[in-house]
DNA sequence: CAGTATCTACGAAGATGTTCGTTTCCAACT
DNA sequence: AGTTGGAAACGAACATCTTCGTAGATACTG
């Protein structure tokens, strides 16, 4: 039997997803890097950062590239499975469980969809209906 | 001057708005009811749900009627305002502030529409590209 | 080589959330 | 009146997350 660890990796926490959001938008990134891109000169320290990338290490949310001293730091997982991840659990929590209804709302409430996204969003439709119609 | 107390509640905590839940379900309920419908008996005891509750009497989450011994609570905040709310939050940070971007996720690992559901949306559709195109 | 800058590592304080044990209170019953 | 059961109130333990100060290691500069 191989041993198997828990596959789902821990929920990034408040700070942490602030974190993954530079290192998607990087790819790689140095502690500094993030920290000057996130919390700027004001916001909180350089270790503040470092710290929490450590334990972002050690949860294994994101990998790192040690062979240099400044660490170079990735994203363990892509956005787009975090998204995901994040929707259902919001879509089940906050909207009864209905994905659509939570489309309704956000159509409603935020549109500014471009027209390739409209586009985009009716083939999809097209697509559903045609299946589970 | 009409001293104004700040509008935006704080957010709930995930505890909180797993009561939330039930209290938009219910309308209203006593202490016992929300800690039977969420904690059964196997959950967190009593005491954990009463405070709770009254915590998030503290903050302004919820509101009771305390004529009855058994006090009676009920939201503060209606659904819909608080799916709003997470939304915007979520679309900001985790999907690049583009909602369509997020629609689209939804729709795509989450279909499951109902016609009635899908005609919403559709309706949807049409209304903001006749507007903004 | 001494001195400075930059990095990691570590520990601990502070802030916030969650859980529960105990106490106090009140109403109903005998 | 005394007892009992269910409810609120309170305080404190515990857990988790965030922040930072300090120390040690490694490179760079004159």
């Amino acid at each position: 039997m191989t041993p198997r660890r828990s596959l789902d990796k821990p929920w990034p926490t408040e700070a942490e997803l602030g974190i993954l959001q530079v290192l998607w938008e990087r790819g790689t990134c140095t502690v500094r890097e993030v920290h000057e891109a996130l919390y700027g000169s004001d916001g909180a320290g350089y270790t503040t950062a470092l710290k929490l990338m450590q334990i972002m290490h050690a949860k294994g949310l994101v990998e790192r590239d040690d062979s240099q001293r400044a660490h170079v730091y990735r994203s363990a997982t892509n956005q787009q499975r975090t998204q995901k991840r994040y929707l259902a659990d919001m879509v089940q929590r906050l909207f009864n469980g209905s994905a659509p209804q939570m489309v309704l709302h956000a159509l409603g409430s935020h549109p500014g969809a471009s027209r390739e996204e409209l586009k985009e969003i009716r083939a999809l439709l097209n697509k559903i209906e045609s299946q589970g119609g």
